[in-house]
DNA sequence: TAAATTCTGTCATCGACTGACAAAAAACAT
DNA sequence: ATGTTTTTTGTCAGTCGATGACAGAATTTA
């Protein structure tokens, strides 16, 4: 049925390509701001103005990868059986995903690299931020159906997908911030995170000292 | 030992306040994204060019009471007893923040006008939510500090604050959608955010059904 | 090979924002 | 009160991200 992609497409593919490899290279080296879009299209030998014929903007290919991490976090929440408790599903969902992002070539390395940009743009911050507040959304809507809730409702569904995804933000904030980006810590860091966020710190809260 | 304020002082102040209550007006009528810094400075007659001499930037006029909001809410957490427990801090201190909000005039109004605003403007939603970010940086400090931990150690001190404040900025997100922004439902569904945050959902959230 | 489709570059334009500089306003001095 | 200093303001020019319009080039399809 799928025809094999034409001369056309892999041209486009090969763009794409290029251009987030030449734009992460240039954030990396001259920062995230003072990297111009124009560079970057030079970079590939592309007139500006198709730059933004593949990227919707300078956002958009600098945080392309945690794009494609929350569709898979997305779709993984809705392949995981109904009966399963919502906490549950969601963690195995992110943890799906980061077996996703480990599978992938150099995509722990993108990864780490993607959230040291974050980490010292608060451009990127923000996009990031707003990003995960949208996806955040989807997961809630996704959460209410398997409950039988409206997130517009019923706050549960909305808090349960923000603490789980700030927790484990959190974590991979810290993990790149003490440059153990490797699988093992980052994991390791995330599920701290996330045991503390749902199961230590609130019972032991009022008496941490 | 302080002189009262000048004609000088005075004329900035009166400025200032007219470049926000207009630009909030433009913002409600218009939209955040379709309102230009051109208008927004014409409607005081101002130049464009001056407009920045008071803001950083559109973000900036927008956002302005949630910034000065987010200060009420560090020196309160800044002024508690030390030997209070953190959680308990957080939220007296964000208490303190509401109580302020309630005592000035038109607070509340403004407030939930200024998330109705955020609803609608993705550009400001990021905006916003770096500004928590940044909040949340501090709050860590004040509260490592006061726990004799390091934050960028002790993961808990961030993640109580985050957890803190984003429950709480659902409870105002949803109350704003509900339309119900009186200071007493606002309160009730901060409280109830809150509430099922830090006690009720960890321990009853994987038997959720 | 011709026609239809899709990409691409050029050009013009918008809007947020900033530096430079000179004119105007206020504060200060005698 | 008048001249001096300091601060504020407007004008001008320019940068950068982003977008619409259109024509020419490349690819696909007939």
């Amino acid at each position: 049925m799928t025809t094999e992609p034409g001369l056309r497409e892999r041209k486009k593919r090969r763009t794409r390509a290029a251009l987030t490899d030449a734009a992460l290279e240039l954030f990396s080296a001259k920062g995230y701001d003072a990297t111009k879009v124009e560079e970057i299209a030079a970079a590939v030998e592309i007139s500006p103005r198709t730059f933004f014929r593949y990227f919707d903007g300078k956002e958009d290919v600098a945080l392309g990868q945690l794009s494609a991490m929350d569709e898979d976090a997305i779709t993984a929440l809705a392949t995981r059986p109904a009966d399963e408790a919502p906490l549950t599903a969601l963690r195995a969902a992110h943890g799906a995903m980061l077996d996703r992002l480990y599978e992938e070539e150099g995509g722990p390395e993108r990864f780490s690299a993607t959230h040291g940009l974050i980490a010292r743009s608060p451009t990127l911050l923000a996009a990031s931020l707003r990003r995960d507040a949208a996806t955040e959304d989807r997961l809630a809507v996704i959460i209410g159906e398997r409950q039988g809730a409206d997130p517009e409702q019923d706050l549960r569904c909305r808090l349960l997908v923000r603490l789980v995804l700030t927790s484990a933000r959190l974590g991979v904030q810290t993990a790149c911030r003490r440059g153990a980006c490797d699988p093992a810590q980052l994991r390791a860091t995330v599920d701290q995170a996330l045991r503390l966020a749902t199961a230590t710190l609130p019972t032991e809260w009022s008496a941490w000292h």
